[in-house]
DNA sequence: TGCGCATGAGACGAATTTGTCTCACGTGGT
DNA sequence: ACCACGTGAGACAAATTCGTCTCATGCGCA
């Protein structure tokens, strides 16, 4: 009876993400609640986006934790965390289409913090040996949030099997596009 | 005296990515012209964003062509697309984000042909040998799409000098974050 | 059966945005 | 000097969306 916060969440998303003007009445229904539904569990689109966003970084923390970044190589340790990430994938494309959540300088601190885990994984993988020095860290990061961005939506829009998900960006973001002749 | 259509166009998709919901009159604003003025020249909302569509279709089209894909080697030709499609950055970052843009199937078709022809260039670099056949044309023309996006806003926000912009998207996509240690 | 509770449906005014209009101003060309 | 034209500023109603409210319904539970 009672409605599954989450689940509206993430239907909340997924429309979002198709129609980002979309009328809270349109949120509402692709959740299958009604708007006054909608209202009483969040007070207004504000409160309906910083839930999103509140999840989304929950979901990001999480993935980093299961992710053990430290453990194992740099290289591995990054094709945990985008397999970790792909359960917040759809919320990720949302979110960082949502370049609203950065106005104004009062950008959420909990993005930083996850900025610089992934940064420090970049980090610990140049530093190692694993990772070229010539793509900065900061770049390498915003490259994987495109990634994700770009491979929910094909996965979305049935370009991209999504079993083929983690494999496709780890893949590219590693070892891009060019075939070596010796493995 | 009279409007510059093009440079409005560029200051409006430089306005609705900071912020998809800007209100025409903060467009105009953005573009230095009144609002009145901004709705002479588009009928509408719709109006302005079909026209953005068209022009960041357009420029696509030149830097595809300038960029002469069939020439030399996959790669180089890559790299002279990415260098090509640099000045359409913006626009892109605006219309990747406009999922309305592919509502209800009745996307523009010449999108279609720009995705042809960018998938021709990774095919033709897989039948040479050059690309990995593993991943798909239509996953790297995405993540070609993702990592523009990515970069533009990346430049935007001062994480990435605008002089390294087409190295770091090459890069990545070409070769990836691995390092190499016999080149 | 009867109660509690969350929901769906709809109405209502307020606020915002939009589309259209008018009028005055400034510039460029005749 | 004069006119044509594009523009800025603002007013105005229409349309849309939002926030809030009320009421009825359905389901679980005692």
């Amino acid at each position: 009876m009672s409605v599954d916060r989450d689940q509206v969440l993430r239907s909340a998303a997924a429309q979002l993400t198709r129609k980002g003007s979309s009328t809270l009445d349109e949120v509402a229904k692709a959740s299958g609640i009604s708007r006054a539904t909608l209202h009483r569990h969040f007070a207004g689109r504000d409160a309906l986006v910083r839930a999103l966003e509140d999840l989304g970084l929950k979901e990001c923390e999480l993935a980093l934790d299961a992710a053990r970044l430290g453990e194992g190589s740099a290289q591995d340790a990054l094709r945990r965390l985008i397999k970790e990430i792909e359960p917040a994938a759809g919320l990720l494309a949302f979110l960082v289409t949502e370049n609203q959540l950065f106005e104004g300088d009062d950008r959420h601190e909990g993005w930083s913090r996850i900025d610089d885990r992934m940064a420090e994984l970049f980090r610990r993988g140049q530093e190692s040996g694993e990772f070229r020095i010539d793509l900065s860290t900061a770049w390498l990061t915003d490259a994987l949030y495109g990634l994700v961005g770009a491979a929910a939506w094909a996965v979305l829009d049935g370009r991209v099997a999504a079993k083929d998900f983690s494999y496709m960006i780890a893949e590219l973001l590693i070892g891009g596009a060019q075939r070596r002749v010796e493995s």
